[in-house]
DNA sequence: ATAATCTATGAAAACGTTTTTTTGAATTCT
DNA sequence: AGAATTCAAAAAAACGTTTTCATAGATTAT
């Protein structure tokens, strides 16, 4: 077995509290003793427990990251990595280790983050992406547990005004503004394949997109918008709806990267040249957006930063417990690669 | 503050070990009783402290992974992901948790895992890739730490009678008939962008392709083998270095996709028709794979598996510690897509 | 020189469980 | 009927720390 402290304290020949002064490094220790108790130390090798610590401090430096919330998601568009490693590095930065929820449906994994909280096995939470009227978030101030919300929706009152830590890019804006841009080009006929509306993010986008279009007198043309899950035969067959139409649309803006991938190889499969014949736009900038062929023009997302300032958030909202939820807003921007232009010409 | 044991007994009117008792499903507590307490605890609603359950029990239920042995591969190739989930879920399902460790650079990171492991936070660990002569690995024996590796390369005897517990895809012999794949499709220059050797998984791939150049009596150009990182720039160089060899390599084979897709880019850019001047094979059969375009011909590796896997295998480390050491090889092979063909007829 | 104040250390309580031991009552055996 | 056995429940010990409180010796102030 390990050694414990009695054991230090036995070998060193001082009292168990003495043990625990040098290790915690309190002052009021002579540093003869101080000596002898290191060497004890290091002759046992002795390490202290953490969960007796934990249980004496009552506080294990746990943090539970839910990504299921958006699995489906999170494992499909897997640029989520980034900001898992944002999150990992930023919560160990503070001394803090990062435990991962992902099990099985929404339903499991928000148990088992209920449990992970409530048995008192972290000190917060993050939840990356959540959907509307999600029942998590009740559950988890009802707990009182620190916690922050990734990718919250800003820029709409309704939610604005939610009493969450978040850190976020301006979904609604984003989208706004990625529209705006293409029916700056020109476009007058731009299609948007979005995600699933139950989740806030999408949601904003999809907002974002249809309020560029109204505010530029276009018509929001149902036939246009079509709703596709992460799965690539999803993206597929949405892609291949818009480009069958009888009017084909002369840009598609998608809710990600992926689908937009998806758009660009159902184009060339069709023989239409991107951006010549129709325009393809992202979001997010998953690495993937350079790699294909034309590269994507997309919306900059910065996930890592997201992780980060997340990880800096939880642990702010667990020491100082008092202060009023903060709101950050990331810079997000558009990053123009090859497969956007301006609309063919009339014929 | 929470309830504890302590409430419940009370509120009950029994003892506290009577409450054990009932939430532990012990036997011998009389039905009327067991009622009672079972009300107390609704009506408090009391959840026992892991922590505490953990010290009397003297183990946490918590597994650390560490993914930043390859950190740099781990977030530049992003389907890592699926890994996690299988891990995850696995754990979850044997009711344990996964704590992540990826913070900073190996030497930092293996600090913090072993310290974990030392402190007794985690019961034992799961290694996302090793080096050659890993530290770490040492020092978990050492430790007597139930852990298995991932990714471990098998097929080399030197290795294949190591001590430690794993689950792998035979990247040796992968690559092996990956190469051998192209050669009988008649290729007699076939290049390789690989990644540091520092990497076992690395080194055996890049040893199966050696091998397997040699066995069929092709000449190992140096010219055609070439090192990469994970970083998008190194994989474009590595390209543009092969691509533009005076006399061109009828095909390229990469040791992930990623690298493969660059590839792909940088014919693009030079007017190099994939497959009919060139083809290009990948490894892993990431996502993107089905997303370039021409799409990717690679080799299939069920990431997913992988975790689920070894998740199986580290708690069974745990609870059977006696056991000897399994090694788990996941069936992996080749996927034909368009990026590879026989070669240009000689002019 | 005596009292008051510090200071380094030790003793013991506390943290919230599980587990072992003890107790007392009910049941069974002879 | 008395002893042996079983059983439900309580009491107490243990897990390995931190922390509060007490104590004795040294230092300072009066």
């Amino acid at each position: 077995m390990a050694a414990t402290i009695k054991d230090v304290a036995r070998a060193a020949n001082v009292s168990i509290s003495t043990v625990s002064r040098v290790t915690s490094n309190a002052p009021n220790v002579s540093s003869e003793i101080r000596k002898r108790v290191l060497r004890a130390i290091a002759k046992l090798g002795y390490t202290p427990s953490v969960i007796a610590k934990s249980l004496a401090m009552r506080s294990l430096r746990h943090i539970a990251v839910l990504m299921g919330r958006t699995k489906e998601q999170a494992f499909a568009n897997p640029d989520f990595m980034q900001m898992l490693d944002g999150l990992s590095t930023g919560l160990n930065k503070h001394g803090y280790n990062l435990v991962l929820c992902t099990n099985g449906d929404q339903q499991a994994e928000m148990c088992h983050c209920m449990n992970l909280v409530l048995t008192g096995a972290v000190q917060g939470a993050v939840v990356i992406g959540s959907f509307r009227n999600d029942p998590l978030l009740e559950r988890l101030v009802e707990a009182r547990t620190p916690f922050v919300l990734i990718g919250f929706p800003s820029g709409q009152p309704d939610i604005h005004s939610m009493p969450y830590n978040s850190v976020g890019t301006d979904d609604y804006a984003d989208c706004y503004e990625a529209v705006r841009y293409l029916i700056g080009l020109g476009h007058r006929r731009v299609g948007i394949i979005y995600s699933s509306l139950e989740y806030t993010v999408n949601r904003m986008r999809y907002m974002g997109y249809l309020d560029a279009v109204a505010d530029h007198h276009l018509a929001a043309e149902p036939q246009l918008m079509v709703e596709a899950t992460y799965a690539k035969e999803s993206a597929r067959s949405a892609a291949m709806r818009l480009l069958s139409l009888p009017q084909l649309p002369t840009a598609v803006f998608c809710t990600d990267d992926y689908k937009a991938a998806n758009v660009l190889s159902v184009a060339a499969e069709k023989n239409l040249r991107v951006p010549d014949d129709v325009s393809v736009m992202g979001h997010n900038d998953y690495d993937i957006s350079t790699m294909t062929y034309p590269t994507l023009t997309t919306v900059h997302v910065p996930l890592l930063h997201l992780g980060s300032n997340a990880a800096d958030l939880v642990v702010q909202a667990i020491t100082h417990p008092d202060e009023p939820n903060k709101n950050i807003l990331l810079p997000s921007y558009i990053v123009k690669r090859d497969s956007v232009a301006a609309p063919p010409a009339r014929p």
